[in-house]
DNA sequence: TCAAAAAATGCAACCGATTGCATCAACCAG
DNA sequence: CTGGTTGATGCAATCGGTTGCATTTTTTGA
């Protein structure tokens, strides 16, 4: 910038305000010095920016994913996620940071705001954090987390209506017929315990109560359990997954046990993930919409940095019938 | 930091020593440096850091994936890239920043760098940038790049061994005794010729030549494309995807047209996703090792920003074998 | 034509750390 | 007791922008 200024003869505090487009700039004035500028391929240093303007135009994005949790970060979701909310935060001129906590204890949200490398952070999933996280304190109002609705939540929360995605998954399966339902998924966790409700309730108008299969959100501990009821007495003809790479283990596991999908047992899984149709028979799933997810999330971040107030929002959730439950498989 | 002075009784250079551990201060002075640090939840200011020490501790990465390209972001490849990258910066201590360009001529590259707020820059796929990544000069010592190798880069590649992983392909097809073979994806971009030529030199020594079948990295095109073909009266026993997305897809495709996979046509992709045993037939392909290949070039990346000289290096390819050329499907 | 208002530019403090150099105290040997 | 080391700390410049305020230049209106 110094070099700008002397190439252009004026000061430094002129060419900041040029580059700026500050309206305190005369014209011409300010043409010769993005000329200049472009001419030098000069770039304002934005280490110095940030310090002197106490921001960095960069989002964090906190997945937690550690050595020890069951899931790991190739599940789709969580790259679906990442996509989302880095399209959303280039849309807004932010950077996005990511960041994987190396264990489940370690504090790694409130450095990434209090050090200044963020200016917000948006973090994917409450489970077992949500203590964790109403302790940020002071820096909760520049954090907003992905998870289902839960009243205990001082940050603001944005995701898919879980329950009503359960409720429509039960309803689907009891439409078609389906009496004798396994619920699969660990309903320790908020947004999956709420997805469970939903179909308990969905069920209850028919008359049928699910069953519970506790599962983490590994595909190959699905994929053993389900292998496991279909060798095992348990009658049932549908499976509701928690999640979509459940439900797609679960698929595997009923054909490798010699029964057919749909039409001996039904399945349904959660996120619709873009693999959810690459499969055979597809996977009937329920829709999170998860770019819009990440769109909205930034934006209440945005919104929250700037000291407006956002209150949590649901985004749409609708069901999506594929081979799973309806017989005929869809081409992509 | 000026708060923990006062409070400790010593100079800010003191406390910013005892925080960085340096051996000029006194055990004792700087364990109650740092334990009043640590009671009240102080981090160093980043932004502050970084523009004294000329560095962010921070890697960008880049893909190139805009409006207009056929591939999303979406596609597995390049999410379990960002997930392997992003797990590698964060056990060197580096933050890593995503960036996805508006557009295929937006410079954002270069402006990352000079601007400070990337260290260094893992740029993913060369595809037709080779000119533009050769014109960062300078900057390109601090640019690791993924892709085929080829001579005319300024810049540090890593990559699989494409062309060792289409003579695979071939090999296998040729010792299944496929003969008419399709090569599916664009030979224009620098990866996919070689894996195009690895497959040639393969047939070369079983007397057979494969069809080319221009198609982009978009799954949808390559459905409609092998569709055709089967609808049409072109003979074909197997087909070599230049990835995954584009393999999975040629399975629908020739399920649909009723043909079955592997014994009508065999079907080879490249990749190894996740999602590559998680359909049925599982899908046979070359594993690049995308895991491996992220953390070597953030230790490349590292290395060339401390000036050390980095060379070229592939990633371990090899044939993983699975029910689109095996004959049975296995499960995850 | 000249004073007042408006527009454009310059000056200098500031953001919060790091670090070369100066200073000061404690300790040692002669 | 004194000069010389060593260890510990403080001082102040620095990184490269941004911005409030002062100053200069231009424009406006009577």
């Amino acid at each position: 910038m110094s070099g700008l200024a002397k190439l252009s003869g004026v000061d430094i505090s002129t060419v900041s305000r040029a580059l700026n487009d500050s309206p305190l700039v005369n014209d011409k004035t300010k043409a010769q010095i993005l000329q200049l500028a472009h001419e030098t391929g000069y770039a304002i240093n934005a280490r110095a920016r940030n310090l002197r303007k106490q921001s960095s135009q960069t989002l964090g994005i906190v997945i937690p994913v550690y050595p020890g949790s069951h899931q790991t970060l190739s599940d789709p979701f969580f790259l679906e996620m990442i996509g989302a909310v880095s399209q959303a935060a280039a849309k807004h001129d932010y950077d996005l940071i990511i960041n994987l906590p190396n264990s489940p204890s370690e504090i790694s949200e409130r450095r990434l705001l209090v050090s200044g490398k963020a200016d917000g952070l948006i973090v994917i999933g409450q489970a077992g954090r949500t203590e964790r996280l109403n302790s940020l304190g002071d820096a909760a109002n520049r954090v907003v987390v992905w998870g289902g609705m839960i009243d205990a939540a001082d940050y603001t929360l944005v995701g898919s209506d879980n329950f009503e995605g359960g409720r429509l998954a039960g309803q689907h399966l009891g439409d078609i017929g389906r009496r004798r339902i396994l619920f699969l998924g660990d309903i320790d966790l908020p947004e999956v315990k709420l997805r469970y409700e939903g179909l308990v309730s969905a069920l209850q108008g028919q008359g049928a109560e699910p069953l519970l299969v506790p599962c983490s959100f590994d595909g190959h501990e699905a994929y053993r359990k389900i292998l496991e009821l279909c060798d095992g007495k348990t009658a049932f003809d549908a499976i509701f997954a928690a999640s979509d790479v459940l439900g797609i283990a679960a698929i595997h596991a009923v054909q490798a046990s010699g029964r057919r999908v749909p039409e001996d047992v039904a399945i349904v899984g959660y996120d619709n993930i873009g693999q959810a149709d690459m499969i055979s028979p597809g996977l009937t799933t329920i829709d999170q919409n998860i770019a819009l997810g990440g769109e909205i999330m930034v934006k209440a971040l945005i919104d929250k940095i700037a000291g407006k107030p956002v209150k949590a929002t649901l985004t749409p959730t609708r069901l999506v019938i594929r081979g799973s439950t309806a017989g005929t498989a869809l081409p992509r």
